[in-house]
Formats: structure tokens, C-alpha cells, sequence
DNA sequence: TCCTGGCACTCTGTCCATCCGAGTGCCAGC
DNA sequence: GCTGGCACTCGGATGGACAGAGTGCCAGGA
């Protein structure tokens, strides 16, 4: 076990690298926290925290650098979420107010966050499977020709054509929006499929191909692959990464560029609460270097998609957590209102 | 005026540089192409395109590189626009059919445009004002609550949230809703403002305030800036910039972020036919040592909106053009489909 | 008039040797 | 268990020498 001492010691490490960008060495150390005890024994400290993996050497006669099990240390024991300052807030808020529908909320609340931390941003849409059911509609552009239009309840909007097998009348189309509407409205996506299985037997023959055909568009556009949308915004702020960062850089824009494996990388954090991916923590290779701090939000207490920031795993643990909290909470506000 | 064989000149240090990335001099031209001449002779046609100022030496006893002016005089006169070869068309169609809604279309054809130029490639979604309306679809969602659906031909789908002065009933939304449709459906967008102003008119005292709102608010959702939107990729492409990318990659990501920018740019670029801006021809600093090609697509004759790519002045100028004319005739193909 | 070969010149990038400083590990002493 | 001292290591900066690529110019030839 390490000694409290030890532990400030790396807490410092931490500090000052994140500050500085550079190995921090043990004269150093002393010099910008009084830790009451001299170099050399900051020196003792300091092997004994490279022995245990914490921190390493970039080379002999350099300073350390923590490494991802000591920013995790730092992240789990060491550090706690800085919030934000009221002014802080309120530019958050006034920031988010002005959005006039779900891709402007979405839109505003990457820009925000890639601001606020100074990092890349991303914020997923909110979920159709775990949303409910607003509305249904279904507009008849030909006779064999009809428009799906699906809101939920967190404003997002899904259209979808389909052809129809047969001409669909106006009178089949009204009434197949009524019953549509009265089974499914308010009710979560995830329910949908049992809820319409056996609509078709209500209509006429001629008009059963046609409805299961609506029906299976409907199903189709729930499936997960298809429902999953992200946003990302302040890649700019990769040139900050370092100075190495020509071959840093290459592999985390491919990695943004493919959503699959966003998605996939805020699919495994945890649901509920923050969670923070350390380097070599993430799965996906091309991050390897990047730490991803995410959350869930939600417009009521349970989260409907997650928002997030990547960013140099040397980042500012706590006032990134900080910021994607409080950017989470009013995300969910927002979505609540309207 | 320039000899022929000065323009042959021009044309090899413009494909070299293109190809090599490093200044080209006097011996490499002559062995490279057969310009039947010998180095000497060369060297006396480059110091006349110097003067000109169509080259440039980055310092003395290097070699030469393009202008930007020696840029557009290449591409105006002396290289022509690169067909696709059948594989590729193939390919490019293939990629586009499966595209699901508009949303997914664009995203197609991002990544479609990205990966053929290895640059960064810029989609405008299809203009509301130059589009038709398809459809408006009225929901009420509450007693003074109506979402209002736009639906455009080119399969575009706006929605805005209404809060009205007071509350509106079914019946008297089912009838601005047939008035509406029978009265824009079909038309220009740009004509829609004309088209209803005399509406609330048409209405009971107690309904003519929510029909102004709905109005109004329709209204909005075509002005200008709302209705610009669009989608940019192959981001990871711009590592490829040049060996001194770190000063230069930065104001392009900013650019890149900033979609008024970029919106500004493909509106500046003319309405028909394809564009070439070269370096100092953008109006935008960021973009300074850039060139952008971009080309209109739409449905019909007629362009709804624009597509290109951003990438290095020092870029395969016929290539870019003949993959970006191709990609926007398909996807004009595909939504007339749609 | 235009092209060519030759020649002197210039500049960059690289290689090498040197040197300085920061930082370490270890040890003896308190 | 902490501290001061000391020898050691290594990276980065500095500066000179050198090779190579490319140029401009000039005189001679088609």
C-alpha cells in the first residue's frame, strides 16, 4: 500500500504534467508544492511509484510522466469533479436556451462542450428504443406511395418511404394512422414490435400487404444499427495534442470519422454516472493515446443517449468531468421542456 | 504571351510537384518528360514563368514550385477534367443506392467523396428555398401545442414547435391543414411567403392568432440561415497535408467547424457548372494555401445545393474535378429517384 | 534567333563532435 | 526514515564541415 505521502506525490505528478506538458522531476516537485520533505526523498517516492507502475521515465535523466494506471489512480482516489463556477452556468444555459429543435439542441450542446473543455465533442442523439412514441405519421404522396414519419417524445424525427404492393386508398391510410397512433403513442420503442403484430388482420385482404409492409419500414427503422446517430465538433482542438502529435492525430480523426466505433466505445461506458476510459483502456486501438470521459442524459431520470469528450489521455480530469456533468444536466433540462 | 512549350513546362512542374510534394528542378523535368529540350533551355522557360510569377522558388537553389496563379492557368487551360472509369462509377452508384432517407444519402455521399479525392469532402443538404413542398403535416400535440412537419421533394424533413396564443381544435387544424397543402404543395419554397398571407383571414376571430403563429413560424424555418445545413468528412485526410501541417492544418479544422464559413464559400462559388478556387482566391484566410472545388447537384436541371472537396492547393486538380462532377450527377440521379 | 554545354555560385540538409544542464540512483550520515 | 552530496547518464542545443541539388549566366553552335 502507498503511504499518503506517496499518493500526494502523484497527485502532484499529475498536476503539473497536465499544466506543464513536460516530465515533472523531483526538484521541481518540491518547488511548486510544499510537501515538507526534500528532493531526494521525493526521488525515493518516485521509484517507488515507478515500481508499481504508476509513473515512468520517457528516458533515463528525464522527469516522469504518470502513466494510464496513474491518471487512473489519480481519476478513482485522488481527484474529485470540479464544478462549475455559477457564471459558468449560466453562459450553459443561456447557451442552450436559443435552440429552436433537436439538431440545433444537439448542434449547440458540441460546440458548448468543445469549448467549455478545449477538447473534441461528442454527443449521441437521443435513442429511439429507449424513447417513446410521440406521433405517427403517414402521408400518401402516390397511391402506392406512402411517407413514414415518426416523432418521439425527445423531439427526434425518423422519415422513411415505402412502396406499397398495392394502391393504398385514403380511407385505408386514415384509418391505419388512427390505430397505429392509439396503440403506440406514448409508448416506448422498445414495445413497439409486440404492440403492432397483429394489425394487419384487422384490414381487408387487399390491404394487408400494404400494412405489413408500412409495419416491417416501421420495425426496420427501430433497429439498433439504424437508430444510432452522433455529433462531433471541435476537432480543431486536436493540434493542441502535443507536440509529437503528426502520428497521434491520423489515428484518432479516423476514429471519430467512424462512428461505428464511437458509438461502440460510449455503448460499453457504464449507464448511469460518468465514466472515464484511459488510454490503452479503450478498446479501439487508434485511441489508444486519448482518454474518453462520457455520461448518460436524459430528459427525465433515466438517460436517453450519452454525450462525451475525447481527448489527450494528459487532460484535466477534474474540470473535464466537471463540464461534461454539468453540460449532461442541462442537455436533460432542455429535452424536458419541449 | 507564352510560348507552347513554356505552357508544357508549366504543365510537367504542376504534375510533378503534384506527384512528389517537393520542389521540382530543371534536370528531373527534362528527364522525366521528353520536352525534347535540354535542362539549359528549360531553365531559361522557367525564369520566364517566374517572372510571371506562375512559379516560385521557396529559396534560391531549390526548385520550382506552382503558384497559385500557375495553379489556375493549369487548371483553365492546360489540363482538362479526368472521367471515371467505368469500375469507379460502378462503384460510386452501388454505394449511393442503399442509402435509406436524405440524411443517409448525404452521409453516403461524404464518405463516398472523401475516400475518392483522399480529401475533405464538404455536402450541402438540398436548399429549402429552392425546393418544392412536398407536404405540411400539422399535429397537435397539446391544446395550444402543434408541431408543424415540413416535407420537401428532395426528401427533406424540418419540424418546429408551435406554442399557440390559444387553443386550437381539430377541426379548425384539419382545415388550415387542407388549406395549406392545397395551397403550397407543388410550389417553391421562395413562393410559399406570397402563397399564404391572406390565410388567417380565412379563419373564426378566435383562431386567426394561432394561425399567424403557425404561419409565422413556417415562415421562419425558410429564412437563409436556418435552412443552410451541412455535413463534412474525411477529416483524417488533411494529415496528409504536407510535411509542415501542424501551422497549417489548424485554421483549416477551425474553418471546417465553422459551417457559416464553409456555407459561405460553396455560396460564393457559381450557381452552375463546376468551381475552382485556388489558395488566395478564398476569400477566407484559414483557407489561404487551400483549394476548393465544388459543383452543384440537384433533382432535376436545376442545382438544390452544392457539394465539393477542400484539400491542398498542391492537389490532382483533374482528378478531384472529374470525382466531384461524378458524385454530384449520382446523387442527383438518386434524388429524382426518391 | 534560339538552343546547348559548361562553369561558378548559393543555399539547404546532414553529419559529427562537443558541451551543458537536468535529472537520476545510490550512499553515508544524521 | 529523511537528507545532502556525488558521480553518472542522456537528450538537446550549438557550430563547423561537407555533399548535393539547383540555379544564373555566358559563350559557342545550329
Amino acid at each position: 500500500m502507498l503511504s499518503e505521502r506517496r499518493l500526494q506525490v502523484l497527485r502532484a505528478i499529475v498536476q503539473d504534467y497536465v499544466g506543464t506538458e513536460e516530465p515533472v522531476g523531483s526538484k521541481a516537485l518540491t518547488e511548486r508544492h510544499n510537501l515538507g520533505v526534500s528532493p531526494a526523498t521525493v526521488r525515493n517516492d518516485m521509484a517507488a511509484l515507478e515500481d508499481e507502475g504508476f509513473i515512468a521515465q520517457p528516458h533515463t535523466s528525464a522527469g516522469r510522466i504518470p502513466t494510464d494506471k496513474g491518471y487512473r489512480l489519480f481519476v478513482d482516489k485522488l481527484a474529485g469533479v470540479k464544478p462549475m463556477t455559477p457564471p459558468e452556468r449560466r453562459a450553459i444555459q443561456n447557451f442552450l436556451d436559443g435552440a429552436v429543435d433537436l439538431d440545433d439542441v444537439v448542434a449547440r450542446t458540441v460546440r458548448l462542450l468543445a469549448q467549455l473543455t478545449r477538447q473534441v465533442a461528442v454527443v449521441q442523439y437521443p435513442s429511439l428504443t429507449r424513447s417513446t412514441v410521440r406521433h405517427v405519421e403517414l402521408l400518401s404522396l402516390a397511391p402506392a406511395r406512402v411517407m413514414l414519419v415518426l416523432i418521439t417524445d425527445t423531439g427526434r424525427v425518423e422519415q422513411r418511404m415505402v412502396d406499397c404492393p398495392a394502391p393504398f386508398g385514403e380511407a385505408s391510410l386514415a384509418d391505419l394512422r388512427a390505430r397505429l397512433n392509439s396503440r403506440i403513442a406514448g409508448r416506448r420503442f422498445a414495445d413497439v414490435p409486440g404492440l403492432v403484430e397483429d394489425l394487419p388482420e384487422a384490414f381487408g385482404v387487399e390491404d394487408r400487404g400494404t400494412v405489413s409492409t408500412v409495419l416491417s419500414t416501421l420495425l426496420e427503422t427501430l433497429v439498433e444499427e439504424n437508430e444510432e446517430r452522433l455529433m462531433i465538433g471541435g476537432t480543431a482542438n486536436l493540434t493542441r495534442f502535443g507536440h509529437d502529435f503528426p502520428l497521434t492525430i491520423r489515428p484518432v480523426l479516423e476514429a471519430l470519422e467512424e462512428q461505428v466505433v464511437l458509438l461502440k466505445l460510449l455503448g460499453e461506458a457504464g449507464d448511469s454516472g460518468m465514466t472515464v476510459r484511459i488510454g490503452h483502456e479503450n478498446a479501439y486501438e487508434g485511441l489508444n493515446s486519448t482518454s474518453v470521459v462520457s455520461v448518460g442524459y436524459g430528459s427525465g431520470g433515466e438517460a436517453v443517449a450519452k454525450l462525451g469528450v475525447v481527448g489527450p489521455t494528459r487532460m484535466d480530469y477534474p474540470g473535464t468531468m466537471g463540464a461534461v456533468r454539468a453540460v449532461a444536466r442541462y442537455v436533460g433540462q432542455i429535452l424536458a421542456e419541449s
